[in-house]
DNA sequence: TTATATTAGGTAAACGATTACCCGATTAAA
DNA sequence: TTTAATCGGGTAATCGTTTACCTAATATAA
């Protein structure tokens, strides 16, 4: 229905060829004059190149998959839109895909990404969901956040998840707590087992014994934090939390307050992520920064590197860094 | 470099007509045999179907456009997710668009979506950006959440903002309060207009002055929240707001805190959307609900009606409905 | 004057699938 | 025993671009 290279070509009584070369500014030989009138055929008649015939001679989609578990965790809205603005700037649109930490929606969605011939895929993913699925089609990728274990090469990027919740257990232990819980998500990705055991060892490095009363692991979600401090508190007290991520720790702050416990002077809470909102949240969330937005970037530059053919720094470990807030 | 269909059919020894047809099933007089050798070379050795080829051939793409001015915004994340999970049920992926309101930026996006022949486009817009740019194909499109003047035909899916906010203040005047100040966007999209309407009318009707000193426009975001109260308290005191979304009632609350005023005792404030943080806030967010995540689902379904030629409702307006929690 | 560049374009084969139409062979119906 | 329907496929054009290679004319250099 809408005009072609062709009929610009027979427009402008010169060959298609000549067409695509003049509009795609590959025409050193060929007159100023025929490149005007092919100009201004093209813009009279409104034409628009049509990319997936492009695509399919010169195999490249200009198109990037991303798969996150769900767009809605304002974790992943920041990630997506670092991904999606680094993305524009490297001229590739993304094509978003919510997993919901399901690995048959991971798997599905990879085909699909595969079927249309994005150039890469950027992808959190759930444990080792993708192993198999993608050994066909060699299309680049990269981890983001979240590890796993995989046979074909991949770029990574991660946060040092131990570390960063070491430093924050020890935060609140230098404040002179002991009694501290750990709400988290229950071990979907390496991420999820590293901040456990940052917890675990910052306590064994002070010489607290580690209580499993105390731990309360489920998803990373406001529920799980409302709920993990209503039954952690059915069998015992605590002075400090630390939160596998801020959503837990916005909802556990909720059932503290519930409780009338108050915080930060009867129990000290401590975030992960450093989302947007966590700095509007009452009292004002202390955290563990992830730099999420540039995290995006980083992946796409990587992933765009990755198609370019260039070889280089596979896997990038970003650090957090700590963020005092009120909540401690 | 992987396999493709011709490639099959010399394997199978047939005509890749028979090797197309059999894959996609619509192959009712080849034999079993021939199926089955077909099935099992296709499932050795990998085949992934091109979608970028069958696209150029059949003429769409099974891909939708969704441009959105942020994802990071929590009332957009959340239509992006309603959005990709309907598109995903009716067999359509979706390229994520963030325009920040940028006029070129949403031309720019239209264009290259029109480039990758999406099937078709879902637009939240600011103001009437697009009517020029998008004659030339044909491409069905709906408009969401913001309405804008347009000479194509377009599908529309609106909430009827108006009177949301009518009840929003309404509700706060029957609590027995008249200074109620309004802290929202500028006019940057009828929706913003007519809340601010719904605002001015809704006092009117009930006799209240409306003294522009309460008013404060700016932007959808926690930081006008914040400095929207700020401003106005140099001018004068007030008891309630309205905010023009959950986002500004936030940072108005937060700011009110700071001010040592107590919501709700001494401000009640009231905010629009319902976003999902809003009911974990402190207080809880007494505001005025979207059906968001619904709204998203009813533009695909209007969209993919449009795609498909059926002739139908083009413009539904949803319903809000105000949600008591403790803010007011 | 002849050989060589340069200029201005054209030809046609891809890219990977789909599909309208064709052709023979077998089977069932008349 | 014809005729028609059913079965089991194959041919080749097409979707809209790109691009390697070709041609022919003109300009330049030797």
């Amino acid at each position: 229905m809408s005009i072609t290279i062709k009929k610009i070509a027979e427009l402008a009584n010169v060959s298609s060829a000549t067409v695509s070369k003049v509009l795609n500014d590959k025409a050193p030989y060929i007159s100023e004059e025929t490149k005007k009138r092919i100009f201004d055929i093209a813009k009279k008649e409104g034409y628009i190149p049509n990319a997936v015939a492009k695509s399919l001679k010169v195999k490249s989609t200009k198109t990037i998959g991303i798969i996150i578990p769900d767009v809605m965790n304002l974790f992943f809205s920041e990630l997506a839109r670092g991904i999606e603005d680094a993305a524009e700037k490297r001229g590739y649109s993304v094509i978003l895909c919510n997993s919901d930490n399901n690995k048959e929606k991971e798997k599905k969605y990879i085909q699909v990404l595969q079927e249309k011939m994005v150039d890469g895929i950027i992808l959190t993913a759930s444990e080792k969901s993708v192993e198999r699925s993608l050994n066909m089609r060699k299309i680049p990728m990269v981890l983001l956040d979240r590890d796993i274990n995989t046979d074909v090469r991949v770029g990574k990027i991660f946060v040092d998840n131990e570390t960063g919740e070491y430093e924050a257990c020890k935060y609140l232990i230098e404040k002179g707590i002991r009694d501290i819980a750990f709400i988290s998500s229950n071990v979907i990705s390496k991420s999820s087992s590293q901040r456990l055991n940052g917890y675990k060892r910052a306590l064994s490095d002070h010489g607290i014994m580690i209580d499993e009363d105390l731990i309360y692991l489920d998803s990373y979600t406001i529920e799980t934090g409302f709920n993990g401090v209503l039954e952690i508190l059915k069998k015992r007290n605590f002075k400090g939390i630390c939160c596998g991520n801020d959503l837990i720790a916005i909802g556990a702050i909720n059932a503290l307050k519930q409780k009338q416990i108050r915080v930060p002077e009867n129990v000290k809470v401590i975030g992960f992520d450093d989302i947007q909102i966590s700095k509007y949240i009452n009292p004002p969330l202390t955290t563990v920064k992830q730099p999420i937005y540039q995290m995006g970037k980083e992946a796409v530059d990587m992933l765009v590197n990755m198609i370019n053919g260039y070889d280089m720094d596979y896997e990038i470990i970003l650090r957090t860094s700590l963020i005092e807030r009120m909540s401690c």
